[in-house]
DNA sequence: ATGGTTGCCAAGCAA
């Protein structure tokens, strides 16, 4: 089983890399964030003629989600909880795996809406998965996390210490989050400085200044059953790319 | 990062 989990910045733009992708890896389960189109205009039946049935949960120019998947599913959600209604959370399960696909916000500076909307988010997320799953059951969490976790995670640790996606308080609701159970997936594999989103600003993909902010996070049955983790970096340097490079792992569960 | 770029959709916001 191969999943990639994807931030496309806007599906509709953003069709023909997502053909190549699936040309190039052929996945089983295709997570996208941020895909800016409302569910009536979701390109619903060009993943079907590619072999895919989709779920997504949209809104006009902001957020959204969808989840691909070559195999049928069950137990279809979205918005699994209350996110001011922002779209940016969707769910299923195939066989007795359940993926939950994630567009954590943004975020802002220390004191703003959007800083406590954000932590808000990550302490709702670890609620939901409380509630609802043992860390025993295989679960996979992955999306735009929009924190970095560790210096080696952030192209400038000293510089960026203060900035959006690298504050102290980010990272701790991430490891709060990752204390439910679940693993890192990419960093059980490479030990490497590497990022998985570059700025469209300042040049900063041609001078890698980039942050690791998407992730695959499984729970421990499902690390046992994983083999590999990737950054498709290539992605980043193709024309009118996205500002983030597709994630992929290779999971032995079907 | 006191810049800067992209996508939405048609001005300015969100990222």
């Amino acid at each position: 089983m191969k999943i990639v989990t994807w931030n496309v910045n806007s599906v509709r733009t953003r069709m023909e890399h997502i053909k190549k992708l699936i040309d190039t890896l052929s996945p089983d389960v295709i997570c996208l964030q941020e895909t800016k189109v409302q569910d009536k205009d979701f390109p619903e039946k060009t993943f079907k003629d590619m072999g895919y049935y989709s779920v997504f949960s949209g809104q006009k120019a902001y957020n959204g989600v969808a989840i691909l998947s070559r195999h049928s599913f069950k137990n279809y959600k979205a918005d699994l909880f209350d996110t001011n209604g922002q779209k940016r959370t969707i769910e299923i399960t195939i066989n007795d795996t359940t993926f939950i696909n994630a567009y954590f916000p943004r975020g802002g500076d220390r004191g703003e809406e959007s800083y406590f909307f954000k932590l808000e988010f990550y302490q709702k997320m670890k609620d939901y998965l409380e509630k609802h799953f043992l860390p025993s059951e295989k679960i996979i969490l992955c999306g735009d996390f929009n924190v970095a976790r560790t210096e080696k995670d952030v192209w400038d640790p000293k510089l960026l210490q203060n900035a959006v996606g690298f504050m102290k308080e980010e990272r701790v609701a991430l490891e709060n989050l990752l204390g439910f159970g679940l693993i890192d997936l990419f960093r059980e594999f490479h030990t490497e400085k590497a990022f998985s989103w570059w700025d469209y600003r300042m040049g900063a993909f041609k001078r890698n200044m980039g942050m690791r902010i998407d992730y695959i996070l499984v729970s421990k049955p499902v690390r046992e059953l994983s083999e590999e983790c990737t950054i498709h970096k290539s992605f980043r340097a193709l024309k009118k790319p996205s500002d983030h490079a597709p994630l992929s792992a290779n999971i032995k569960l079907f």
